[in-house]
DNA sequence: GCCGTTTTCGGCCCGACTGTTTTCAGTCG
């Protein structure tokens, strides 16, 4: 774990305990929100407590810039201990049972005197907790229901693994009566790596009739357990205890309502926000003049009676409050918003625009698909070119290739790129970065490629400096076209090489090395946030699969999504080259 | 706790649903 993460989830902590302690919840909010700057930033924390930057960054007053500084130089916050030592630590688990929130756990704790989930349980069994104020018996089943299901659902699921159930829900509740159209909301939306449940949105015409519809949602054949279901809303469990929320609205307000529920939470907040400059207002139902909408009725579950500014699509409500549509994937709170009342959104990357994929294997090492079929499914999907990159020899598990074999494979890679009309092949290798940065193959073997991806694959838990030393080495390598998978990190799975990534960035710069975003579940490495960084230096990314089978090419989407969250145009991603203009590239720096 | 083109105090995004209540608090997204 990095320091920034470290200070992050501190902050998380300590919001924690303001919420429980029933202090004022902006002190909670404002804790939050440093969080997760903390937890999305590149910054330099010991070079910006040091000239005194950090008290730039943005929510970072007073009190955190103490605990920052406390806890960067000597690993500790006084303050921080003082404050998480003010309330027993066995509450905050607490906090994941569903159903159950701070204030509950407050009252618990200073009425019943409970300090932990085995008291908490203990409590529910014996009836404990019967007859305080506004805790009735549904309450207490709900909770005792919320242990249960974070018994056995464990947290947030992989992009790969919701993607396929969302759709097929969209589709299913495109299919329901007087449903006009649908989508999905929320992270998935947004091309989180990780989702947390899934929301969707349906624009409905007059015949429909919410409740029905709401219903007919609950009883599809993939939902568990039902949690809640109104006119307007239902919330169900589908496998592995997948949350999925439906969102009903009449189909003129199906673009504020999707555009609320994409969020992220950040950047809306910060929209309305604007909204509130601009005399305006903004909720799921639309966009609304404030003197209007203040004055005008309202009813549960009913749009204000009162003409919408915008509400039928997200870019009428964009529009009129100035900005450009803002896609989804860049809706985190950063600065889009700024950029977009600036008309200097960048113009992300898409599918289309990849000319090559320029990293995968064949039966040569361990992939599935050989030379010719890899080459034949890559033109398939309108690539140009098409880069051969087998294992190094050190990559025994993998079947990885000798010097002998590797030039064998050159050769019959250059031999089937003549014979297979269409597209090019590049014959590459994917080197292993040893541990010390040395890389696996010798310079004269390197001299042979077209193309070398250098990759770190076994010593994955070097600490910072030896993990950064291995990287720039390999780096400074003048045959290394682009660093593979550079952390080597597998979501949910593996931390990777805590690397000091603006090291990695400036020494890529330097050298004109491109940084890979690689597409393969569950790599997603570089991630959002580091590519961010290594565009903001100018560096050049290449995104490919690492693609193992014919299939696997088409994982492209994901290292995609990668990309347009960090912010990326085609132009600075090298696979959107010519081949003419990659081989320039290439040569560049040898 | 943080912040400022209405600024150093007073506000900080908004609504649905549930369960507990007779008008609202807590939770969730």
């Amino acid at each position: 774990m990095s320091l920034a993460s470290d200070l992050a989830a501190l902050f998380h902590t300590a919001a924690a305990v303001f919420e429980i302690k029933g202090e004022p919840v902006f002190k909670a909010i404002a804790f939050s929100k440093i969080a997760r700057i903390l937890e999305d930033t590149t910054v330099d924390l010991r070079r910006a407590v040091e000239d005194g930057s950090i008290a730039k960054m943005e929510g970072v007053g007073k009190s955190s810039r103490k605990i920052i500084e406390d806890f960067v130089r000597t690993g500790r916050s006084p303050d921080m201990d003082e404050l998480i030592a003010s309330i027993p630590g066995g509450l905050l688990p607490l906090r994941n049972i569903p159903s159950l929130g701070p204030k509950t756990i407050g009252l618990f704790w200073k009425e019943r005197g409970i300090t932990s989930m085995g008291e908490l349980v203990a409590a529910l069994d014996a009836g404990k907790l019967d007859g305080l104020k506004g805790i009735g018996p549904k309450k207490l089943q709900s909770i005792k229901e919320g242990i249960a299901m974070i018994e056995q659902a464990g947290g947030r699921r992989g992009l790969v693994d919701v993607l396929p159930i969302a759709l097929r829900l969209v589709e299913q509740v495109r299919a329901l009566p007087g449903v006009k159209q649908a989508e999905y909301a929320g992270s998935l939306r947004r091309w989180q790596e990780t989702i947390g449940d899934v929301d969707i949105v349906a624009g409905v015409d007059n015949s429909a009739k919410g409740e029905a519809l709401t219903k007919a949602f609950t009883e599809f054949s993939i939902v568990e357990k039902v949690l809640g279901q109104g006119d307007t809303k239902a919330s169900v469990l589908v496998e592995s205890g997948l949350q999925v929320d439906l969102r009903i609205v009449p189909n003129d307000h199906f673009g504020a309502a999707l555009q609320y529920f994409t969020g992220s939470k950040e950047h809306n907040v910060k929209l309305r926000g604007l909204c509130l400059d601009q005399e305006m207002t903004l909720n799921e139902w639309g966009l609304y003049k404030l003197s209007e909408y203040d004055k005008a009725k309202k009813v549960t579950g009913k749009p204000p009676a009162v003409p919408a500014v915008a509400s039928k699509t997200e870019t009428d409500v964009y529009k009129a409050l100035g900005l450009q549509f803002i896609p989804p994937e860049l809706r985190q709170g950063k600065d889009e918003i700024e950029l977009a009342a600036n008309k200097k959104l960048p113009k992300l990357i898409e599918v289309k625009d990849l000319r090559g994929d320029l990293h995968t294997h064949t039966t040569a090492s361990d992939g599935t698909a050989s030379i010719e079929e890899m080459a034949e499914a890559a033109k398939a999907l309108g690539y140009e070119f098409l880069a051969i990159t087998d294992h190094s020899k050190s990559q025994v598990i993998a079947n990885g290739l000798s010097k002998e074999r590797l030039l064998k494979h050159v050769a019959a890679i250059r031999k089937a790129s003549d014979k297979i009309k269409g597209i090019t092949l590049l014959a590459g290798s994917e080197v292993d970065i040893l541990v010390d940065g040395r890389l696996d193959f010798e310079d004269e073997v390197l001299a042979e490629l077209d193309i070398v991806v250098a990759s770190p694959h076994a010593s994955l838990k070097q600490d910072e400096k030896t993990a950064t030393d291995r990287i720039l080495r390999a780096i400074d390598n003048r045959y290394v076209t682009l660093i593979g998978h550079p952390t080597g990190r597998l979501i949910n799975k593996r931390a990777g090489l805590p690397l000091d990534i603006n090291a990695v960035i400036a020494r890529a710069k330097q050298n004109g090395v491109a940084l890979e975003i690689n597409s393969g579940w569950p790599r997603l490495d570089l991630r959002d946030s580091h590519a961010r960084a290594a565009l903001a230096e100018g560096v050049m990314l290449s995104i490919n699969t690492d693609a193992h089978s014919i299939d696997g090419l088409g994982e492209r989407y994901l290292g995609i999504g990668v990309a347009r969250r960090a912010g990326a145009e085609a132009k600075s991603v090298i696979n959107c080259m010519s081949l003419s203009e990659l081989r320039a590239f290439i040569a560049k720096r040898r």
